[in-house]
DNA sequence: TGTACATCAGTGAACGCGCGTTCACTGATGTAC
DNA sequence: TGTACATCAGTGAACGCGCGTTCACTGATGTAC
């Protein structure tokens, strides 16, 4: 078949974006290129008329997520002046983001496989997480005067907040990992006393 | 051949031991059987004398890194009284520890496909958790009134924070992950005042 | 003390499977005349 | 407007590979006599 002019660059997309969503769900090993092609109507040799490997996909998948995340601090900085910090404690360690790993942040889902990764792979985590520090850090700032610091520090806290409370099976335990997590980290901001 | 009594125990724990330090060094579907039998200097049929399967490894070599983490805590707490809470932090958080996954503490390393994992090994880490948080607030307990929950939190915090540090492939942003994280996470513990 | 035998931890060939990757091919469509 | 052709996104059989798992076998050793 033949198609128009951005019909290849759309089917590339479309690759890239549903990849990025099942790279998040079931990890980068877990997810074959023959499924991941069915998923999209297509068969796997076309995979290759778009991609030269696996991990030239892996890495526009993953810069694709932290696009989104990037998106979404944006989106949080222009609706919610002033609140930006809370809301953004709110949305990430929520039990929506929690129960959507394919949707949500990639760092909870991929981070801690990353030292196992090739180097292109961290090197787009790597500028991934500098981007998001340099948001954060807008965010926080004038609240604070290392707010590169907090930033960092905040974005560590969430991660690992997230990804303990994906671990356990205990649903219980589950939600108040968050809940400690979100009362905690907004003192770490300072933001307690904010809100009190 | 044939060995005496406690040979096969022996093995068996080497095995598990071997597999435990694989596991978080190259994650789970990193480690092939054939391999670790082989870096025991066995052959990979045998592995089915001390394993129904795989999993079964996974759930055992779980448990005994999480065992090892439990050992650290208890060395910390009878070694350095009164100073606990730093020593952890100093500990967690250092180059040597982010180096060296296959010796350190499991979360970091498998905690984020978890959520991924069968039921049976979510069921350990879900158990390794509980018991982390218990034993931390233990050595908290005095310090504050909700030592479960500063436990929890800090856990969290400590987690994410080993994970972005050997997840970026810069190492000064690395290093700086970690310090970073100490000096927030010592604030977080209220130990800033009592050491300045 | 010497010999025959039972035990059983460990061996290694073989299995089916899904993976990433290759490549000769297809066939609908845009274009040239 | 109608026809022949070139393009090229997508097809699907085939590849080698490593995986987890099975199983008939081995052979050194403890034990019985």
């Amino acid at each position: 078949m033949r198609y128009s002019k951005e019909h290849k660059q759309q089917t590339h997309q479309r690759v890239i974006e549903t990849a990025s969503h099942a790279f998040r769900e079931k990890g980068i090993d877990g997810v074959g290129l023959s499924n991941l092609m069915k998923q999209l109507g297509l068969t796997h040799g076309g995979f290759y008329d778009h991609f030269p490997n696996k991990e030239a996909l892996v890495t526009e998948a993953c810069t694709c997520a932290f696009e989104k995340s990037s998106e979404w601090l944006e989106h949080v900085a222009s609706h919610y002046p002033g609140e930006e910090a809370i809301k953004i404690l709110d949305s990430y360690l929520s039990q929506q983001h929690r129960d959507n790993p394919g949707d949500g942040c990639i760092l909870p889902s991929l981070a801690g496989d990353m030292f196992r990764q090739p180097d292109p792979v961290r090197q787009v985590f790597t500028e991934g997480i500098k981007r998001y520090q340099n948001q954060l850090a807008q965010l926080l700032e004038g609240k604070t005067e290392d707010s590169q610091e907090q930033a960092i520090a905040l974005l560590s806290a969430m991660v690992g907040c997230l990804t303990l409370a994906r671990a356990v099976n205990d649903p219980m335990l589950s939600d108040e990992i968050l809940k400690v997590g979100h009362n905690y980290f907004s003192k770490l901001l300072g933001l307690e006393s904010r809100q009190s």
